[in-house]
DNA sequence: GTCTATAATTTGATAGAC
DNA sequence: GTCTATCAAATTATAGAC
């Protein structure tokens, strides 16, 4: 992966979380870093496939992220969640890129799509067996949802406030 | 309102609710209804303003469905909610009209931004009032955030079960 | 209210030179 | 890897006839 892919994938997830995958175009990226979109088609083919690359980068994070430290004698998923969710928001206000995608799954080619659904499927595994118990699924769709919920809130309201007040009964 | 500005207001709400507001175009609204995109500007200006009238007319339905019955001993307003959320995604299985456009917030002009606004303030507002307590706001804010995350889900994984999962726990 | 015609812009994408 | 040049299509929107 070249360093202008690579930067071109970090505009393309800002654009993605500000204002989903319609909400930029490649000559927007191209104009950014000082080249021409006929050059950022040598990097990605297909804007398609370009989100579907910026998708699987961002899970990868996201996952390594969240991981439980291996020598941790507490495992605090929800509160790990939490922060990873909460972090992402204060990083520049903008949304979960899965949250804006999922939204928009109905315009999307199935190579994205596919990532979105992987993504929250393995969010919803990840939690389930890591909080365990008999009640285990059903929590982690409650946390799942509630995170993305309420990073939406603080994206309209423009304010980290509204997500905290809204997962502040996680437990 | 003429019978035509209804129809299209009509398709464009399950447009959005699909796809999001760059999920559409006035060609797409003319030629369900058999008309020409030119016509549709005689109803509604700019793409904008439509938007922005859906976008009312959907929050005051909402809030009409949401309201508490006159004579009612007991108002249990969560599973209201609840309820209301459900049958918006059973009709077609598609997101909250305002889950969608609060999501793109970063794209769109300021007409549609503010119903956005005004939309989710109310629910809290209306939330956290029939709640009532010392933690009724905070409450509101989690319990919408569960909801919309929660029909977001349902959208993705394309099953309500995800959906009634997520909100399973809320009290 | 609807039409034809069209403007002005933007988009994703390709061909081929350097 | 980047460029120029270009394409075909789509988009929002307007002017003016009927």
């Amino acid at each position: 992966m070249s360093e202008t892919a690579e930067k071109l994938m970090d505009l393309a997830e800002v654009h993605i979380r500000e204002s989903g995958y319609s909400g930029f175009s490649f000559r927007d990226l191209a104009a950014q870093i000082g080249i021409k979109s006929a050059s950022v088609h040598h990097h990605f083919p297909t804007k398609a496939i370009m989100v579907a690359s910026v998708a699987r980068r961002y899970g990868e994070r996201f996952f390594a992220n969240v991981a439980p430290e291996p020598g941790a004698k507490r495992d605090d998923v929800i509160g790990t969640y939490k922060k990873a969710f909460r972090e992402a928001f204060m990083e520049d206000g903008n949304m979960c890129l899965f949250g804006v995608l999922g939204i928009e799954t109905g315009n999307l080619s199935q190579e994205v799509s596919g990532e979105i659904l992987r993504f929250f499927q393995r969010c919803v595994d990840d939690l389930a067996s890591r909080i365990g118990g008999a009640e285990a699924k059903v929590r982690a769709f409650h946390v799942l949802a509630t995170l993305e919920g309420g990073m939406m809130l603080a994206r309209t309201y423009g304010n980290i406030a509204a997500f905290d007040q809204a997962v502040s009964g996680l437990v």
